[in-house]
DNA sequence: TAGGCCATCTGGTCCT
DNA sequence: AGGACCAGATGGCCTA
């Protein structure tokens, strides 16, 4: 399907410039250097790549045909004729009209594309672990929804508790070391290794890097404690309310390609909605987009140095004193551990909004 | 310096 | 014909 796009070889570039496509000139796109253009490669004009494609499907006015040419293959042979539209030269009005085109494509490439992140910031927000300070990546968003969704199915079919460590590894399969620290320590419980392991002796290795198979180092003493996000209450709290229905969604057949699969449809009870509805508020920075690119403002990513895996303290108040810490301290077990931290901090404040 | 992640440009393909 | 979508390529930023 996908042609490969002009590379740096010089021989398309060669070829072109015999045909005569190429006009030396210095001015760059939108009459300035645009960061944008770095990225791109292959032939230029004027700042821009062309293609053969563009050059040639002009069927404009003015220009004649350019003459036959033939082209001469390395041996000296001649190529045969080349079929399909004559390819014409590319005059400044041609010029003009695909610089035209090309910076309106452009323009609704990145909104386009800025939708799509402002659908993945949309997407974080529900995630048990946002924050706005540090952002997952957009793989890790992706994957973490997955589990989220996973879970909260298993939830809904068996009965599961969301509170029970299955829920958080079935949160953290697959995401990367960080990312499920993140969500541990969002979630004032660190998955243990062990049993994240065993998921991945049955699943193999995916995710990132198949980081996730070396686990989520529960750090001892002490949890996981980031400078994260905190848990968006809003998304365990009602957990509970759904230990009751049971629906037909099928079971994850997890572990094929580490991906928790959903081979029949996967049918959320509407009242999830209601839950993530809740954080739906739109972010004041979402109207101060800065469309400027690589203007400065970089979100913190989630990466390793983002998310020490052996530090203590860190969240406002400290988990020093969280039951959760004294378990992963005093390596109480996680179970009693996180009991207690469950029926003292799930808020489920919001409970009546389902 | 390498690696991860990102935004952007780009051309091809499909759809309306 | 034009727009949406997609994937490849590239360079910048950041951190280990």
């Amino acid at each position: 399907m996908m042609t490969k796009p002009f590379g740096k070889t010089g021989d398309v570039s060669e070829l072109v410039s015999s045909l005569g496509w190429l006009e030396e000139d210095g001015s760059s796109q939108d009459g300035e250097e645009s960061p944008e253009m770095r990225g791109h490669h292959g032939l230029t004009v004027g700042g821009r790549i062309l293609s053969c494609t563009e050059l040639g499907s002009e069927d404009m006015d003015e220009e004649e045909e350019e003459e036959d040419e033939e082209e001469i293959g390395p041996n000296g042979e001649k190529a045969p004729k080349r079929r399909g539209p004559k390819k014409k030269k590319m005059t400044k009005a041609r010029q003009e009209r695909f610089r035209a085109r090309r910076m309106k494509a452009n323009a609704r490439e990145r909104s386009r594309m800025h939708g799509l992140n402002d659908a993945l910031d949309n997407l974080r927000r529900v995630m048990p672990c946002y924050s706005k300070t540090q952002k997952l990546s957009k793989i890790e968003t992706l994957r973490l929804a997955r589990n989220y969704i996973w879970a909260l199915s298993e939830v809904l079919e068996s009965g599961q508790s969301p509170e029970s460590h299955g829920f958080v590894e079935m949160l953290c399969k697959g995401l990367s070391q960080p990312t499920s620290n993140l969500v541990a320590g969002s979630l004032q419980l660190g998955p243990s290794p062990v049993m994240l392991n065993k998921l991945e002796d049955k699943c193999g290795s995916s995710g990132v890097g198949g980081q996730a198979g070396h686990a989520l180092s529960y750090p001892s003493p002490g949890l996981p404690s980031p400078p994260y996000g905190s848990l968006e209450a809003s998304h365990l709290l009602h957990m509970k309310s759904f230990k009751g229905p049971v629906y037909d969604n099928p079971s994850p057949n997890e572990c094929s390609s580490g991906t928790p699969p959903y081979d029949g449809p996967l049918t959320p009870p509407l009242s999830i909605s209601g839950t993530f509805a809740l954080k739906q508020e739109a972010s004041p920075h979402e109207s101060e987009r800065n469309y400027t690119p690589h203007s400065g403002h970089h979100a913190h990513y989630l990466s390793a140095h983002h998310y020490p895996t052996s530090t203590a303290g860190g969240l406002p108040g400290g988990p020093q004193g969280h039951p959760l810490f004294q378990a992963s301290r005093y390596e109480l077990p996680l179970d009693v551990a996180f009991d207690s931290f469950t029926s003292s901090h799930l808020v489920t404040s919001q409970m009546g909004t389902i």
